[in-house]
DNA sequence: CTCCCAGCGGTTTTT
DNA sequence: CCGCTGGGAG
């Protein structure tokens, strides 16, 4: 079955003899040379679209198949449990089901938090420590900031969160901080806290997420037999998105490597657009002299875009310095070029998104094809009022995580003190929640008695409710909760998790407390919760499940239903859409305002990188839009156009605009002096290319030559031909997703006017909306 | 202990 | 402009 294609004469390519195994069948020339070449480091650039994940699946499957590893041999990492999931399944599906799960494919951190549960004991920790969150973590430091007497006020927790973080990324322990790095917090106090922090930690038996990767480097660094134990496991080793490791990745991989140095990283410099959080585009830059004798195998064939979307991004990523070079190419020939709109402000860039959209519809595209991607999260706004009038479908992907939700970090910390007895940060959160009278003062006698007595918080407050030290009452409460933890905590030995949730919920008050709150939300909340108890379903044991929850903290929203996307071009990065729209392209909204004033250059290269992150998502049809005016923290703000427009090759773009009557604030400010850029260049003198050629373009092309497209506030297609609903009159009280309840004050086909109780009035498609009673 | 209001700050986000 | 936080009042 295996096609006998014989490779082509290829220098440097290590060709086997023989039929092409199957799951090489379908590669490409560089791709299979990314496959056949296991031995030794390699370098797999793949720009975007190129085909990389299948390179690497059938790489994975090629090792196992051939017999050159087990799978528990080959260490893979990835960055996202998705990544992770994705590869997993491909994989097995190259192999079929005859391989066993890889144990060792996983995010950098689920594969150190499954290390550091076997040698925990060695960073002064118990295996079945907790791993906290940002919430967390930042409650940790405020009292530790507390603790010291330093004005918070002046030296905020976040930041202080953030330096430890950017430590941690480092590979840098408290000892290792140098005095530049240590006068960066609290005139000279940064080591002592960091040093408090990690203390603290130890005593709560907890790690944070970057504890996971930097204790497991401590751990290679200081116990060589455990290193050599795991060199020697790895056979291989295949890292996903490579551009996006930090230094501690870096370092851990380094070792793990030096035994086989079989490594094989996969990556593009052109789409690392997570310097923020600590990577270093310099790990893939320098992996040649890392690694020294690496094979590098760069994918250039783009399997995804049309020419004019690729040249565009190319074109626009020329202009970067510190890359290395590739050219992207495709056989596919035709399609669109990048259109390039300007519209007046922001209502009308959402209003022509809406009429694109629209069209496409009726043209039978499917709306999971279609993706809105902004820079930042308050421009989704815009398009979800828009959407909600004309009833547009669309899911909103980012903001708050499932797991951040407060009920459900309720429901957890309940579980987490059942588990771990240890748990301070847990018992504080809940031990007044539902509110049991429990209050600050209480909170801190059980703190002091924590402290003299070297006793977890729930141990020591039991032990206060015991003496004469609270009033009757607090003693009381405590008492009685500290008894439920008891009954729980031999009750999950006999309940499975979901249910000893449930029982949780029930015996707490929590539910009643749900139940008697008649705000919008309480019914959504009560609603996560249950769902967070039917996905602990398959869990056998509370160990097992808390895991997985600190650690994939992914929750892809099962809908099926069609829905146009609007995220950020950060999340969508991995991901392809035939149409994309891209608003939002002024400067000071992209490239961001921020980007401009700090970070410089290195920093608006990234945000080019993130704008051919986002064009190369496209595979058909790609809309860029910006408009003159936008309003900013509630001031209207004149703009003009992102730099990157400019940049982007006149042979691949096409530009208009829906301006016609009217000036922009910028244009009259340009007509009020001789030069319009006065005013610009003396405040933002890094703007001197902003009249490029591109920059004329979308003056001229619409501003005073092309005649008006559709001007707004047609009826859509789509709210046009809608039937009003018989079920909803005047009067009726009904119940909307996102504005919550409300009545109907007026009807107009199948538009209604809603009076919400919490939201104020809204004009909404009815079918939105369901009858309350 | 809870609730209200003033003041402040405001990219990107995974684990 | 809007949402969150923290401090102070009730």
């Amino acid at each position: 079955m295996a096609e006998s294609t014989s490779l082509p004469a290829h220098s440097a390519s290590p060709t086997t003899d023989g039929p092409v195994p199957p799951y090489a069948a379908r590669l490409n020339d560089p791709q299979r040379e990314a496959v056949l070449t296991t031995e030794g480091p390699v370098l797999m650039l793949a720009g975007a679209g190129t085909g990389k994940t299948a390179a690497l699946t059938s790489r994975l499957a090629h090792l196992v198949a051939t017999r050159r590893a087990w799978p528990s041999q080959i260490l893979c990492v990835t960055f996202t449990n998705k990544a992770a999931r994705e590869m997993r399944e491909r994989v097995a599906s190259h192999l079929g089901e005859a391989v066993e799960g890889m144990p060792w494919l996983g995010t950098f951190h689920s594969i150190c938090a499954k290390m550091l549960r076997r040698h925990a004991e060695l960073v002064g920790l118990e295996s079945n420590y907790t791993i906290i969150d940002t919430d967390d973590q930042l409650r940790l430091l405020k009292q530790l900031i507390n603790d010291q007497d330093l004005d918070e006020k002046r030296w905020p927790a976040r930041q202080l969160a953030g330096l430890i973080d950017r430590w941690k990324n480092r590979g840098l322990n408290p000892q290792d901080l140098d005095a530049v790095e240590n006068e960066a917090y609290a005139n000279g106090r940064g080591q002592a806290m960091y040093q408090l922090y990690q203390d603290r930690m130890k005593q709560l038996n907890a790690c944070d997420f970057g504890d996971l990767m930097l204790h497991m480097l401590n751990i290679f660094r200081k116990h060589t037999e455990i290193l050599q134990d795991y060199q020697q496991r790895f056979r291989y080793i295949l890292v996903d998105e490579y551009q996006d490791t930090n230094a501690v990745q870096y370092l851990w991989l380094r070792l793990l490597a030096q035994d086989h140095k079989n490594i094989c990283v996969v990556g593009d410099d052109d789409q690392s657009i997570y310097s923020w959080r600590g990577a270093e585009v310099a790990n893939i830059l320098r992996f040649e002299k890392d690694f020294p004798g690496a094979h590098v195998v760069r994918l250039e064939q783009n399997y995804r875009s049309t020419p004019h979307i690729l040249g565009a991004a190319s074109g626009l990523i020329r202009s970067n310095s510190e890359r290395h070079d590739k050219t992207l190419w495709t056989e596919a020939n035709g399609g669109d070029k990048v259109q390039v709109t300007g519209v007046w402000d922001a209502p009308e860039e959402a209003r022509r998104v809406g009429e694109g959209i629209e069209r496409l519809e009726h043209e039978g595209a499917n709306l999971d094809q279609i993706a809105i991607l902004v820079r930042a999260q308050y421009q989704t706004r815009e398009f979800e009022d828009r959407f909600i009038q004309i009833g547009v479908q669309y899911r909103i992907i980012g903001g708050f995580r499932f797991y951040e939700r407060a009920e459900i970090r309720d429901a957890l910390a309940y579980l987490r003190v059942i588990a771990q007895p240890q748990d301070d940060l847990a018992f504080e959160r809940i031990y007044n929640q539902p509110k049991r009278g429990l209050g600050a003062k209480t909170l801190e006698k059980m703190h002091m008695h924590a402290r003299r007595t070297g006793m977890p918080l729930a141990a020591a407050s039991l032990d206060l409710a015991d003496s004469d030290e609270l009033p009757a009452r607090a003693a009381n409460t405590i008492g009685s909760l500290m008894r439920q933890f008891l009954a729980w905590r031999e009750a999950a030995d006999e309940l499975t998790p979901a249910d000893l949730l449930r029982q949780v919920l029930e015996e707490t008050g929590y539910n009643d407390m749900l139940a008697a709150d008649r705000s919008a939300e309480s019914a959504g909340r009560a609603e996560n919760l249950s769902e967070l108890a039917r996905a602990m379903e398959e869990y056998e044991t509370l160990g097992d499940f808390l895991e997985h929850v600190s650690l994939v903290m992914d929750n892809d929203a099962s809908d099926d239903e069609e829905k146009v996307t609007i995220m950020t071009m950060h999340a969508a990065k991995g991901l392809e859409f035939d149409n994309v729209f891209l608003p939002g392209w002024e400067e000071g909204v992209f490239p961001s305002q921020r980007s401009l004033d700090e970070g410089g250059l290195a920093s608006l290269e990234e945000e080019r990188r993130l704008a051919y992150v986002a064009i190369t998502r496209a595979k058909k049809c790609c809309t860029i839009l910006h408009a003159a005016n936008r309003r900013i923290y509630g001031q209207w703000t004149s703009s003009i156009p992102s730099r990157f427009i400019e940049e982007l090759p006149e042979e691949h773009i096409e530009m208009d605009s829906t301006m016609t009557g009217g000036k922009s604030l910028w244009q009259a400010n340009w007509s009020e002096s001789e030069d319009p850029f006065a005013h610009v260049s003396t405040s933002r003198p890094e703007r001197s290319s902003a009249r490029g050629p591109g920059w004329q373009r979308a003056l001229t092309s619409g501003y005073e030559t092309k005649q008006p497209r559709v001007r707004e506030n047609k009826r859509s297609a789509a709210s046009f031909a809608a039937k009003p609903r018989s079920d909803v009159a005047i009067g009726a009280r009904v119940f909307h997703e996102k504005f919550g309840y409300g009545t109907v004050t007026d009807q107009e086909g199948n538009k209604l006017e809603i009076e919400f109780e919490k939201a104020g009035t809204k004009r909404v498609i009815d079918s939105f909306v369901s009858v309350a009673d």
